[in-house]
DNA sequence: TTATAGAATTATAATGATTACAAATATGGA
DNA sequence: TCCATATTTGTAATCATTATAATTCTATAA
């Protein structure tokens, strides 16, 4: 039987990456960490099980994990950029009251066309702002007052 | 008849803000200059003509437009925000040949209904990336080669 | 096994965009 | 005119990310 380890050493290498210790353990961390992490979140949840590990490493990582096609990117927020493991084309929301990114899954007509207005898409990034289910159930309004 | 810079002055009465020479000159070349500079462009072009002009007031007057509703933000290249006097919701369109961002006419079904998946939505940002419609008929291919 | 070249990782410094802060200046009413 | 307040400015600080060079690891040939 194939460990976990073992198909994440498998996916680096169908990459042509080098499956070092190091890159093993971010894209371990990825693909059990859903949330759309940022590098800081990567680096310090792993700092703890590998304390030589570097920021510079982590970041280094994700962009060549980003190159081959590991992982996407996401600028939601405007200031960090989020990672996501999963690089099927697909939109996210972002809560303004948990701050919580959450995958959706409605598709897009144009990118499943190939263009818009005569441009060609290559890529594809939605990114919804609101509040989401979960925060609304508990009555948040982000900010504004409920009461009457 | 009502000149330009008295209906812009207009414009930021009608939100709560005071018309000063600064935010007059800023909000005139975000009505002028569709092409969504960001705070550096602004900076640099209004410079010439206000010597005194310092960059934390741009982003101070960027930041106020963008509270009271004047503009949006984009974070569609994920390094500086750009800046869009247009906020009537539309996508927008990145052209990794050319680097610029065009305004596309498509709507969005979620985004009029107010909600995606039970998660009430307050923006939407579009962004696609690829190559331009122009960039295509010049032969961009963005990096790759073309030829046979 | 050992030497060694090349790759990966690290520590540190640098960069670039943006914000914080406090001093200087402008503005509008008493 | 004088003064309180808001605005603008210059400068320093912050934060995420990248650049650089030194160190460490690794695979392989002698
Ligand atoms: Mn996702
Ligand atoms: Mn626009
Ligand atoms: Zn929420
Ligand atoms: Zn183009």
């Amino acid at each position: 039987m194939i460990t976990n380890m073992e198909s994440i050493k498998n996916t680096l290498q169908v990459k042509g990456i080098k499956p070092t210790y190091v890159r093993l353990k971010i894209l371990d961390y990825l693909e059990r960490n859903r949330f759309h992490p940022t590098a800081e979140e990567i680096f310090k949840s792993l700092e703890k099980k590998v304390p030589t590990l570097s920021r510079t490493s982590v970041y280094n990582t994700l962009n060549i994990f980003k190159e081959k096609g590991l992982l996407n990117p996401l600028f939601i927020t405007g200031s960090e950029v989020h990672f996501d493991r999963n690089t099927t084309p697909h939109h996210h929301f972002f809560c303004k009251e948990c701050k919580k990114i959450i995958d959706l899954n409605i598709e897009c007509a144009y990118f499943k066309e190939g263009d818009v207005e005569g441009h060609k898409i290559t890529e594809l990034h939605g990114y919804f702002k609101g509040i989401c289910k979960d925060c609304l159930k508990k009555g948040a309004t982000n900010g504004y007052h409920n009461s009457i």
